[in-house]
DNA sequence: GAGTGGTCTAGACCACGAG
DNA sequence: TCGTGGTCTAGACCACTCG
């Protein structure tokens, strides 16, 4: 069992996530089993209840784990829950993890002045760029385009990557946490090269997802993906906001 | 000044989010401006650090507060903090509360066996049912549907209604709360009558939102929106999870 | 140096579920 | 009755920002 530690440079709530996680991915825990219980957890990794929650909260917003109460707390299955028509295998579910990825193009570049203002940063500052599509089972499913500061990833192209969202990456690796508010998705039609690279008729529905990560308050990271209709769940924070009238909002 | 009651039915950090959305809501706070720091709010209203950053952590989920450390909390602009090129009016971003409804069809039936297995009960249940055209100076932007468990939100129908969408109103009245983990959206093509009603091409892209909600872990409501893209901000909660090959998953 | 949010502790009481 | 998650307290130390 790995411990956590306390002088580490990542807070003890992401380290318990990024062991959990582990734990999950792993098999131990299948979908629809119980997690050790919140006390149970204190005990084992010598943190108090309040962070334990800290940790739970965000594995359940991620939609991984639900809560039951009086009863316990659950390793979610791909269909959180509702009756699945089919009941395919749980292993069938897919999380980021079970994703594969293929490096479309990488590099490091000078930021422009757009690009550094989506950033947070100067104009000339490094950052590192990184285009991928994401394979499940072979099959093309999304695109991912990733802008991040080379200063707060340094090694992110250098070193072997796992087979995880970028944002799961940076956050597991670097401490970039991604803020809600700056998480969004919009419907779009899928372009002719987008649309060929994903195997998709042009013009067709996609959810287009935009993150902006931060570490400490400060931003410097953003990712978006491109997604097939109908082959995610995409769980969403909280009420839509409208936007204002007419929107140049296609970062893209 | 509004108090919160320690033995009313809501736990305090909904009270105080009520507040803080009333207040928001009223003008007094403008986008941009500095809500009272953590520490002021826990004189203010009597409660500890702890309960006041619980409320707030829902506020900035739903991308209405961000935060900035070391500086403080404020409140959000509809364009998340990005640049806005045609810097419209702040009091143009409309959160739900801009939102205006018009009633399509209301009622209580018996649940089905279908209805009654997504509440969570058994068949013969009584619920309600509300479908509304959701509209942003007077033009349509969406269309909700809810069913709701009548014993969850009795006066649901009776009552007359906040020109909030209905999550926000079963959360407010009832303590209802939704689950991020069933809170899910997909890119889908608008078909006739709904693409007609929200006056767009049939056919072109839509973002398909649906909400479950609970109160004490009960499952018992559930809505959908159906939104014309690029005209909201819908904040996601994390990764994307992968569907199994083919979803019988259109429950409209 | 004073104020802010970010993290963390070590308790507490409650309602609920199961045996 | 006992264990679970849900809520809440009253502190603490840190890194950061600003004057």
């Amino acid at each position: 069992m790995r411990a956590i530690d306390p002088r580490g440079p990542l807070p003890k709530y992401l380290q318990l996530r990024t062991i959990l996680l582990d734990v999950i991915d792993s098999g131990e825990l299948p979908a629809g089993s119980p997690v050790p219980s919140e006390r149970e957890l204190c005990r084992r990794y010598g943190v108090s209840r309040m962070t334990v929650r800290h940790t739970l909260d965000l594995l359940v917003g991620e939609g991984l784990l639900r809560r039951r109460p009086g009863k316990g707390t659950f390793v979610a299955s791909a269909e959180t829950g509702r009756a699945r028509p089919g009941s395919l295998s749980d292993d069938l579910r897919a999380r980021g993890s079970r994703l594969g990825f293929v490096e479309l193009e990488s590099g490091t570049v000078d930021a422009g002045e757009r690009l550094a203002r989506t950033l947070g940063t100067g104009p000339g500052t490094a950052v590192h760029l990184l285009s991928r599509l994401a394979l499940a089972d072979g099959e093309p499913v999304a695109i991912e385009h990733g802008r991040v500061l080379a200063s707060l990833a340094p090694t992110l192209l250098a070193a072997p990557r796992p087979e995880l969202p970028l944002a799961e990456i940076l956050t597991r690796a670097y401490g970039v946490v991604f803020d809600p508010a700056d998480q969004t998705v919009d419907a779009v039609a899928a372009t002719g090269p987008e649309a060929a690279r994903l195997g998709m008729e042009p013009g067709s529905p996609a959810l287009l997802l935009r993150r902006s990560g931060s570490r400490r308050g400060v931003r410097g990271a953003e990712a978006t993906m491109l997604l097939r209709a109908s082959r995610f769940l995409v769980r969403v924070a909280d009420n839509p906001t409208m936007l204002p009238a007419s929107p140049a909002h296609r970062p893209h």
